[in-house]
DNA sequence: TGTATTCACATTGTATACAAATTGGTCAAC
DNA sequence: GTTGACCAATTTGTATACAATGTGAATACA
């Protein structure tokens, strides 16, 4: 799924994706093929190859005639994803305790030591990117690239809305943070057992963890029942 | 997903695609550029985007300095496609049973048309093309966009194993048509009157038909117990 | 005879120049 | 004042030429 390990077109390729990933690049935000051309140091025609690669992997759209833009969240990408995350994420869990190899397994020991550190640090960036690594390192792990497809949609836009939650995490909300750390601990602990069932059943807590602090962000408290319109829609 | 509208770079992304689920254009096999560019009528540089496209999507794999090859099936993703089919066909299923329009429901009448009408002509690649298809209608009533990524993988190599058994279809086997024909259409209902269960519960039927098909190409009766080795595998 | 090195050829990767399409703005007409 | 057409400027799409890498055969040497 990566392009190629080439050299200014796998910085392209990696960079845009962190910079998606971070929010650095706000979805629906416009990719012009000069800009990145000069940012990259690339001639138009690799870039575009980039850019066509990050198309399929769903980090960006591409229209005809109309350029490349970051791939947008609408409240419809929302839904799919609460439907689509336990079912994906569960699945990859057990699958991971099934087949994690032993060099895989120190991946995500210190991809989980650098996720720690990061929560230590306020580095909101920092803490969204080593936690979607985490994750990424599971689906690895479950080595099915049928399901993989799916999981690695579903973390772009986990990664991009926790870029959102993770933001606005103070004092007592700190203490989901902590939850979230030690649930990573369990996988890791599962993982190594080999306890499928395990590892499925925390793969759905901690998704239910985090789809908590999404509602929470998405519907804050004194909100559940706002007045007024929905927020307009273009037609398609 | 479907790349653009153009023009001539649109038909050689649609016929490599309809290529390569035929097994016209073998698991494995290299796409040289030059040969496609002469086939389709495109200079490089498109055809190279397409090429991007379709390592995005799963037909193709790329390698730095070496060009696109087919993707290609090992036991491996056979192993992987048994575990992930059941789950995402269901969950299809079930969310297209939800969410199906009435347009997406007359289409997806129209492929059961067109998949009937392959049955009786003895046409193998008509058959395998016309169930993708069918599936592929039921992943767009399902909308959604995650499990869709899973989905189009599936149904990549699910229609080029269809290939190789659809053909060993005689006289009695026809029975096992006639049944995944007569499920389609239960699937049409089930989707129609929204009833989920059902149409989740007709995934699995639907998918228990197909393994069993697949269990008897890979592991003809006589041989359950092969004697000897394993086939051999390439070390990584 | 077997192995290693070299060189020519073929294929892929990149840059640049050119063609086509879209966008935004101006001006005229209603 | 609003609508519409037209034109310039920007941006995307394509072709071609060139650079770099990989492949394989022939040859030299052990």
């Amino acid at each position: 799924m990566p392009p190629q390990r080439g050299t200014a077109k796998t910085v392209a390729y990696e960079d845009l994706k962190r910079a998606i990933l971070t929010l650095e690049r706000k979805p629906g935000s416009a990719l012009e093929e000069t800009e990145l051309c000069e940012l990259y140091g690339l001639s138009r025609t690799p870039l575009r190859e980039v850019l066509q690669q990050l198309s399929g992997d769903g980090y960006v759209t591409l229209q005809l005639n109309r350029g490349a833009r970051v791939s947008d969240m609408t409240h419809f990408t929302l839904r799919d994803f609460f439907l689509a995350a336990p079912l994906i994420y569960s699945a990859i869990l057990r699958l991971a305790a099934q087949n994690a190899t032993l060099v895989q397994i120190d991946e995500l020991k210190a991809a989980q030591d650098a996720f720690r550190e990061a929560m230590d640090t306020g580095d909101v960036t920092a803490r969204a990117l080593t936690n979607d690594r985490f994750h990424r390192i599971t689906g690895r792990m479950a080595g099915n690239s049928y399901l993989m497809a799916s999981l690695d949609r579903l973390l772009i836009d986990h990664t991009r809305i926790g870029m959102t939650f993770f933001r606005q995490t103070r004092g007592a909300k700190d203490e989901r943070l902590k939850l979230a750390s030690a649930q990573h601990d369990e996988m890791i602990v599962a993982i190594e057992d080999g306890d499928e069932d395990r590892a499925a059943e925390l793969a759905l807590e901690h998704w239910a963890l985090s789809r908590d602090q999404i509602e929470l962000f998405v519907m804050p408290p004194g909100l559940e029942a706002p007045l007024g319109q929905p927020p307009k829609l273009k037609s398609a």
